[in-house]
DNA sequence: GCAGTTTTTTCAGGTTTTTGCAAGATTTTT
DNA sequence: AAAAATCTTGCAAAAACCTGAAAAAACTGC
């Protein structure tokens, strides 16, 4: 194992995990820890990581999105890691907002041969630099609340385009409300999106079952595929398979 | 075995395993390690692999793209600084993409009332949050070496808006030769934006005055303002100024 | 084919980089 | 406050590197 691999390895975990600890990379690596510290050391050094007692944080550009901000970062890991079975390369995605949806394009191998649209900024920018994937960002107004692009436009352009998969996150999820959002723009969005997809996957952490909000998108039975973390014989999903979705 | 044969022999074994050791190398090519070295070294400067100590790697992912180490940061900050005096509340702005443009946006204070159209996913993240700002980022395809939007969309939305100011860095500016840039379609890019605008501002490190590439974007007098880190009076912008440009 | 030239390779040496270890300092946890 | 884990520093060994000179190979014009 050459440096810079080792080094580049541990960006990558990082990329996944938002977190590494110097014990557990000096098992992995096969290296003395003096070793991983010194890795640690000298990509702190060049801004790629945030070197902490222990081990190393990520920062992703600028504010430093710690692994600590997101919500329930390990459902969300299991989540993405289900949904990469849906991912054959030469496939076109189309991709939403959410930390969930990030958690997915972080475990993208580098062979992956996909082409993306996506709505989301931060997708497009997690995915910059990967070197099989074209990415196509769809433009609008961008809202700190959403982080991603609303607007008319928005539903115009993806009007203009079909691809095979839509993967999005969800804010509400029930068997009787169906899925529902708070926010009525969001809403005209993901209609667009559905309708641009020939199927549709939701990826939800299970805390979110069971829950609704006031603007509905649709019901259960019109998505394709549902996936949380939870085993999909587990009795808390079973409501949402009787009512037409695959549970991954 | 002839070096040619060697060398797109060593190719070879990088595009299946995206990395090689000099001591494998010499074993199996049956050559002194000095020879390999000598050729990884070659093959290095013509810009086929990347050599590291022990051997090398392929040039595709990882380690090509580095994530934004920003270049010459006090410079971009001074410049920065400089630009801030050109924005007022209530302004359309049209923002191009690069780490300088980046420091300004970092720079603007909450109470500073804008709208931002930009075609830099990067921007559009940085300014998400602000209280004061409307962000309405102009999508397209998105490619590691630009980090901006790029294709023909782009081009038909920026026909469709009209703003005060554009801020935008630069590849290349020279008296003689002008604004310049390495890509084409950024040059594309860059002219659909300068037609949108009333006015044009190019913040540029002092460096790279008197440097030139082959893709012409403009003559200098087509810009309104220059902005550099140097002082206003120093001798090196002074032809720029006679071209034209306000110098800040 | 052959002497002379150029290119390529090897080898010897000294230098640099990388890594692991140990000792003592520092931080975190109990 | 003590104990445990982690960090820093310095050092030494191993591996990899570079330089220049000499040997080997390939090429040149005659």
């Amino acid at each position: 194992m050459l440096k810079p691999e080792r080094q580049s390895l541990i960006l990558h975990q990082l990329n996944i995990h938002n977190r590494v600890l110097s014990s557990d990379l000096s098992q992995q690596l096969k290296v003395s820890e003096d070793t991983i510290r010194r890795d640690l050391n000298e990509l702190a050094d060049l801004g790629k990581l945030v070197k902490v007692h222990g081990g190393a944080l990520s920062k992703s550009y600028g504010h430093t999105t710690v692994r600590s901000e997101i919500y329930a970062p390990d459902e969300k890991e299991i989540i993405a890691r289900k949904a990469m079975g849906l991912l054959h390369d030469g496939m076109y995605v189309l991709m939403g907002g959410g930390t969930t949806v990030s958690a997915l394009v972080r475990l993208f191998p580098e062979n992956l041969r996909l082409t993306v649209f996506t709505i989301s900024p931060n997708i497009a920018i997690e995915l910059i630099g990967h070197p099989n994937i074209e990415v196509f960002l769809i433009g609008g107004r961008v809202t700190a609340e959403t982080q991603i692009c609303l607007g008319g436009e928005v539903i115009h352009r993806l009007s203009e385009i079909r691809v095979d998969l839509l993967l999005m996150g969800t804010t509400g999820i029930d068997t009787a409300a169906g899925i529902t959002e708070t926010d009525i723009e969001v809403v005209q969005i993901k209609k667009a999106m559905m309708k641009a997809a020939d199927k549709v996957a939701v990826l939800s952490i299970s805390e979110k079952l069971g829950t609704s909000h006031r603007m509905k998108l649709c019901e259960i039975g019109e998505l394709d595929t549902l996936i949380t973390e939870l085993p999909s014989d587990d009795p808390a999903i079973q409501p949402y398979a009787r009512l037409g979705a695959t549970i991954l």
